[in-house]
DNA sequence: ATATTTGTTCTACAAAAGAGAGCAAAAGAA
DNA sequence: TTCTTTTGCTCTCTTTTGTAGAACAAATAT
């Protein structure tokens, strides 16, 4: 692919990494997913993207302490870099200003 | 992939196809994406891409007669479908959505 | 005629999307 | 302690998208 263009899934699941804040994790990150946009994901296409989006540096991660839930184990949360933000911010322009000349696409505000 | 969920490249394709209205075709989306996004693509990644969206039912296509430039041949142009529409909305509308829930992210008027 | 310009189609291959089995660790139950 | 349940990640595989460029076709200009 082109260099630094963000896939389709690969923005969303970024976009939702920037939504959790600090809690975003595997499994926490497809529940947001199902959520916010209704699709639901396999686990491990969420992994795969992560670790690709890491691998582009739109991504950082760590592994966390164990919890004291049931099950609790340690988790690798993932936060945005600022390359991250810049790719979403590039994405973000290019379609507003798209948007802004196609007709009928009910553009209101953001 | 899921459906009906619109890849990367065919939606920034797609709303070329709607900006340009009439006269959508081959070359001159190629050109139009350059223009509007600084993008360069080949000319079959634009066709393979007009082709997949036409498959889903998001564009439609017909031959013009050919014009009276130099070497103007017949074109295949294209428009955007309802169908193409709807999901152009739906795909602005989680983008929206999710944009305004990161913060840092600019959001500013669209 | 034949060279040039404008266009599309065909063929390949790389990258992203997606699914799910399998493995690991922690906590609770027995 | 040992077994089960819950939470979570990693590994492997297949399908869809993304990307490029050569080949081919038709019209005009010389």
């Amino acid at each position: 692919m082109k260099g630094d263009v963000l896939g389709e899934f690969e923005e969303i699941i970024l976009l939702i990494v920037g939504v959790l804040g600090q809690d975003a994790y595997g499994l926490g990150i497809r529940d947001e997913l199902e959520k916010q946009t209704g699709r639901s994901a396999a686990i491990g296409a969420v992994h795969a993207t992560l670790n690709r989006l890491q691998e582009k540096g739109y991504v950082e991660s760590g592994m966390t302490e164990g919890t004291q839930e049931r099950g609790g184990r340690r988790k690798r949360v993932f936060q945005m870099t600022g390359l991250g933000k810049k790719a979403l911010i590039e994405s973000k322009d290019v379609r507003v200003n798209l948007w802004s000349q196609v007709p009928d696409l009910n553009i209101g505000k953001v």
